[in-house]
DNA sequence: GCATGATGGTTTCGATTCGCAACTCACTGG
DNA sequence: CCAGTGAGTTGCGAATCGAAACCATCATGC
């Protein structure tokens, strides 16, 4: 069977023509996003999602399910045993800029001055620089100085 | 009074360590991002947003409230006229990365090859660039490079 | 000065979703 | 053969959501 690319998933998005919409229409609740933060820090199985987020088990059923079926996750045989495990497939792995805007964001507005929490650093060790959008000529963008283009 | 300098915006977070969560615990539902967004393309009115949105009206109500809350959205009389209106903070501001991030990735991953969509254009109508994270040495980030580190 | 219509919500209430706990099923090590 | 673990499913009460109705405050038309 082949995997046909998306195929209007749903019967209706929220926003059909917001590429921002469509993508909350997939990731956008409380806990798909953490599945997703732990499978790219390693978690394969069922259980050690469930350990990780400590999601209930039947939500964490639900959304495993749901990620798969949008493709973000595959299912497959773990290499060394006959057990199943979940894996981001390349869109999954693509949403790295997303977890990691958050997780930056969230370190400054959501902690307290001083206060600790985990940070994600690369592979020598060195924490990830700050992370921030600038146009063709190298300037910053932000919310003032670019807009939406709606569909013709 | 007693507004002590952490928010504690809900008794216990979901995972009080990782920013992740603790930005999707303040943003991570399906409509929150989306009142930001459209605060970004100027919303400013209850109705305004309702209209953007399609949300229900107590839903929104009670998003606005939250964002208000949390510090990412603020009320202040409107300049023309003695109603109220909200404005992004500097914390909602913030966001775009979030929200450019969310934008490409439903733009390269939920949508069909040549379906229409709105993207994001800067003041002389060129398309924003790809926003994808760099290392110190200019290298491109991925989860296949960096891990998390947790607190001491 | 009173009907009419926005604007900015709140209330009501049925439907959906969540989350805990218990249960099942498959396999596996002793 | 039995205990244990992984991977879910089921049942059920509680919380949340969403559509529609309702309400209050202004502004305008007349």
């Amino acid at each position: 069977m082949s995997r046909a690319p998306t195929r209007t998933p749903d019967p209706g998005w929220t926003d059909p023509e917001c590429p921002v919409a469509r993508a909350l229409d997939l990731v956008g609740d409380r806990w798909s996003l953490l599945v997703v933060r732990d499978a790219m820090d390693g978690a394969r199985s069922f259980t050690e999602f469930q350990r990780r987020t400590g999601i209930a088990r039947n939500i964490l059923s639900d959304r495993l399910r749901k990620l798969t079926a949008h493709g973000l996750l595959a299912q497959r045989a773990a290499p060394s045993g006959r057990r199943q495990e979940y894996v981001l497939t390349e869109a999954g792995h693509d949403l790295f800029p997303v977890v990691l805007a958050l997780r930056q964001w969230g370190e400054r507005h959501a902690f307290a001055p001083g206060e600790a929490h985990s940070t994600l650093v690369d592979r020598h060790g060195a924490p990830v620089p700050e992370f921030a959008p600038t146009g063709s000529d190298g300037t910053p963008l932000d919310a003032g100085t670019t807009r939406v283009r709606k569909i013709r």
